[in-house]
DNA sequence: CTCCACTCTGTACACCGTACGAAGTTATGC
DNA sequence: GCATAACTTCGTACGGTGTACAGAGTGGAG
């Protein structure tokens, strides 16, 4: 087995915390000149995460790395945990907002922005898989993060939905996102993780499941889990959960637009 | 700050954990009485997960539990990732089935049934919260696993869906729940977690961000996220975003399943 | 009675995050 | 010019993790 660590964001000192997302604190006065920046130690620590998951992320390894003393990065940054917090923060900015649309301008633009929205989320969870290791009870309130959420809401701004709604329904593409993508991740590593393929895995659980199971006991799961697997088993297969489910969601969003228009008809 | 190990489940010998997962192995022929059982060692383990989370769940705890030495443990068990697989499966059993409908019994019975499905497994994630920190690339098949895909399955049989389709639905109605209850037991837990309520985690962070903000600069996120923050404060905030979603996503099946049936109406 | 399958356990290893204190480097105040 | 305070760097140490391995004890089968 393996154990990969994950981290709690928003655990450490909050005011340090900010202090370091937003780039606060100047250059020292005195001293012996720094041999790093905060800025490489996150670059390396994200390249490490991106290649080996947020289980081989350790202070040893990033300070191995830039060829330091693992208690020198203590120096830059208090804890393990601002260090991801920022990692999270600068990973969002790579977040391509949807294009702005004029006021008043295409019809259904709150559609393709969510849309957006959504597919530039699922490939972020793919180019960094340890954002899907980051429970964020309180998310860090970086630059980067609260820009997301600004855009975010100018998607679903003026559509007749209360603030509450507006928060929810972003809440909900965001989780989908999340979620899909680690469907499709877990399901992408399992092989390296296990060291075995879909079809060594199922060669060696087939026959045990067949003694322990009485034919006919399971009709739908055997028709259906067939049917699923044989798309899974293409590279499409989590794409298209993920893009199955962002319609439904979408068409439901369109449910609750039209009703609130037809409660206020312009 | 707080580190927890998340296991990745899947990860072990597929034979041997299929074996204890179906209860196969009979009692030992010979050697000493057994002082233990597997089933009590998956009980007090969740117990210990119940109250601590997946972090405090060591081999070394869980023995110390049942008054014998850490290595004892691997006698009924091979590893953690089998142990977790079971517990799993085990907590999957405490999900009650939607009650059974006559075939073409109640018009839209799938949309209770799955709502029915949709908060069982929400008050199963904030019954065993350490479910929310278990990465199952290959899920554990186990029997409850399997039961519970079978029935989901028959929530959605018989409404022109496609295989493919019947299997998308599902896994959007539970990734769904998955990922709001997450949000609901990080949001609970933070706290906890931190040493600091909303209140005091705010009253330190407001200040830091107006030094570095531009008033105006983010004003639907300054007014929405102040709504979304009194409706989250109450006791019924992310149960609401839940609901919320769940009725966006169930609507949004509806309008699928109304065109299915207009393509073949009967 | 012997043998061997079986359970139980103590020790050891390689990791982890990080507290602590010592040592070395530099700009400032006098 | 020089003491001092601020600052970076680093070695050591602690308590924790999963589990490999080898030994000791137990009890039914031949």
């Amino acid at each position: 087995m393996e154990i990969v660590s994950v981290e709690y964001s928003g655990t450490g000192d909050p005011k340090r915390s900010l202090e370091l997302l937003w780039g606060v604190q100047g250059p020292p006065r005195r001293g012996p000149k720094p041999k790093l920046t905060v800025d490489r130690i996150v670059t390396t620590a994200m390249a490490l995460a991106d290649a080996d998951g947020l289980g081989a992320l350790s202070m040893r390894r990033i300070a191995d790395e830039l060829g330091v003393a693992a208690m020198s990065i203590y120096t830059y940054v208090p804890s393990k945990a601002e260090l991801i917090d920022v990692m999270v923060d600068r990973a969002s900015g790579e977040l391509a907002p949807p294009p702005d649309v004029p006021p008043g301008g295409v019809r259904d633009a709150w559609r393709s922005g969510l849309e957006h929205i959504a597919r530039q989320n699922w490939a972020l969870f793919h180019r960094h898989p340890w954002l899907l290791e980051i429970s964020t009870g309180r998310p860090p309130m970086g630059p980067q993060l609260i820009g997301k959420y600004e855009y975010e809401l100018r998607t679903v701004d003026g559509l007749g939905l209360t603030d509450v709604e507006m928060d929810s329904v972003i809440a909900l593409v965001n989780g989908h996102a999340q979620s899909s993508a680690k469907s499709s991740v877990d399901a992408a590593q399992a092989e390296r993780r296990t060291g075995m393929t879909d079809e060594e895995w199922w060669e060696i659980t087939a026959p045990v499941l067949e003694t322990v199971i009485r034919p006919g006991d399971y009709p739908l799961g055997e028709r259906v889990g067939t049917a699923a697997a044989q798309v899974y088993g293409g590279a499409i297969g989590p794409e298209h959960a993920f893009e199955f489910g962002l319609q439904r969601i979408l068409d439901g969003i369109e449910v609750l637009i039209a009703a609130r228009s037809a409660d206020h008809p312009r």
